[in-house]
DNA sequence: GCCGGCCATTGACACGTGTTAAAACGTAGT
DNA sequence: ACTACGTTTTAACACGTGTCAATGGCCGGC
């Protein structure tokens, strides 16, 4: 609205000059007030003003949708409102992406952006790129060593621990594990084999939930689990699984690190002729579409991300601090019986 | 240090309180020169400087492992050396890790840092988080819209348009569709089918590759392709096929969306007894390791990604302008060949 | 001897914000 | 009438940076 050339002619205090950007001047002058106030009613602090103040502000707001600068704020306060998913060159497939916007659309609440930092190649360059971008919080999914997380920390900036290493490290990978290894142990006295993954930058998980097949095996009296990197391609994995496949001594039960590798481990068996699940079971994990849809069907262990996930959003809340609240493991796996078991 | 009192007291001009974090004061003060020195000799201006100055200033940002603060250079120069990777909420694999990370480490000499934001829930939010962030640039895989885009360059934000609508929109896409097409119509006149995702918003190239498959059944003056929504699951897959499958005249030829897709309809065309390739021929997308593991393993279409990505990239520099040079769409493709055709 | 000109360096400003201390104002109390 | 006080608003500062105009020193030339 145009004030009326008998109010008071409220100038500004500092000078401005013209720009693109909607700045809280802009806010001010439409409102007729001073830029302080302007802050203090858009942050909250607008308790200690008359109503009709806060509501002016609020409406020059609104009508310039002014949006305050990041950098303005973040050189003032210290903090941004972002979010920072630091994730591991690993094949998470659309459970990554379904956690990520699990993350965005709960954090969406306090004001928070998500974004998410591959740390593919070399892990020390997200460290720098983190503590320039000084996020509000990161989450961290097996990316920081201990070193790396306490300078974040240092820096000011919250860490929410990766879930699987949050309270018990990697309690949940260990249960993973004697999953897959009590499954394969039920009725033949099968021999055990840990089928990892041949990358090993790739394999976040592979030794710790081997060693849980192996801690299974162990509690039942069985032989300790043979490990084998198996490539994902159909020479290598038949080159890789000969030692186990080629003379089979009585039943084989094959723990696969994931789905794509259980394909390796069938693909293999199937070339040397070895019946499924007679002599040689397979169980997966992650429970991925084509895991089902291939013949045979896969057994596999299901892992209920999104309940995990919910966990770790509710410590995600500004001023929450660490719940602390130990979580069991085994009630966010399941079993999910197929052919090949 | 208390300075000693017949040096020369080199004061500092302005004051300033101590801090932890290290700014360019620290450094003019541990040189024995201007703030302004350091920053202009750290930004690139120094050839006006004499050597020794140069010197000094390097070393001194050396010893303090001083970074300049992302806020103050972003609230000055209203830029920042951010580039955001929009992607939908699709599922690429690891293919988009590859495409992020070769991205990442391309423009790392230009002092860039990548994040990626899956724009998933909506784009809406994905958008403001990104006029509020200012950018450098924006790689945009599909995410927004002309006029999205229009804004987002109104903001000074360069846009890297998604690889397939660089410059000619989809042209990669329908070559796929085409390639696929070519494969199945070889040699007996199959009728041919193409099979979409059922969960639309993950579909996001399906039909521009229907596109292709159908311009070439016409230029071979075959029947137009059907399309065929297949969801990801035996029974879903099995009910969706069943107008094509349950009676075929004739073989017929699927092209799919992808490997998983590819996948869906084996299990359907098996649940039907019908034998593949003979009486139904399959093609995929995407040259999975999985597909090349199953049984039979599968046909399908490998994209060169980061060739078009080293492409992309090219690009990205910031002083550089558009290319502008047309691709050849056909370059970066190939038919893989497999058991299902 | 003084002035113009060149070189190396610096002071000052602006970017947009949040917060604290102080000012303006109206009202009641002595 | 003048002061003390509570309420509402504002001026001023600081955050850390990049850049432009200006300063100081130095030399040669008239």
């Amino acid at each position: 609205m145009a004030r009326g050339v008998w109010e008071t002619p409220r100038v500004r205090t500092q000078k401005k000059q013209n720009s693109s950007r909607v700045t809280s001047w802009d806010v001010a002058d439409l409102a007729g007030l001073s830029r302080s106030t302007v802050s203090q009613v858009l942050n909250g602090h607008g308790d200690r003003f008359n109503e009709e103040t806060r509501n002016r502000v609020t409406a020059a707001a609104e009508r310039l949708n002014y949006r305050p600068s990041r950098a303005g704020r973040a050189l003032k306060t210290g903090v941004t409102d972002l979010i920072v998913v630091a994730v591991p060159n690993i094949t998470f497939g659309r459970q990554l992406q379904d956690t990520v916007e699990q993350i965005a659309s709960e954090s969406a609440r306090f004001g928070m952006s998500v974004f998410v930092r591959y740390a593919g190649s070399d892990p020390a360059s997200t460290l720098a790129a983190i503590l320039d971008m000084r996020p509000a919080t990161v989450v961290n999914f097996r990316v920081f060593t201990a070193a790396d997380l306490e300078r974040i920390e240092a820096a000011g900036i919250r860490v929410i621990p990766s879930l699987d290493s949050s309270q018990d490290p990697a309690g949940i990978e260990i249960s993973i594990g004697r999953l897959q290894a009590r499954e394969l142990l039920r009725e033949p006295k099968r021999r055990l084999v840990y089928a990892l993954l041949a990358d090993t930058r790739l394999d976040l998980y592979g030794p710790d939930r081997a060693t849980g097949a192996a801690e299974e095996a162990a509690s039942r009296g069985a032989r300790d689990p043979a490990r084998v990197r198996v490539p994902l391609n159909r020479e290598g994995a038949r080159e890789a699984l000969r030692p186990v496949f080629e003379k089979p001594e009585g039943p084989l039960g094959v723990c696969c690190y994931n789905d794509e590798v259980a394909a390796a481990v069938l693909s293999a068996a199937r070339s040397f002729g070895l019946s499924v699940p007679d002599q040689v079971a397979v169980v997966g994990v992650d429970n991925t579409d084509v895991g089902q849809l291939i013949t045979p069907r896969l057994t596999t262990i299901a892992v209920d991300l999104p309940a995990l996930v919910r966990l770790l959003v509710a410590a995600l809340e500004p001023g929450q601090d660490e719940t602390g609240q130990r979580i069991q493991p085994e009630s966010f796996i399941t079993l999910v019986p197929g052919e090949t078991s």
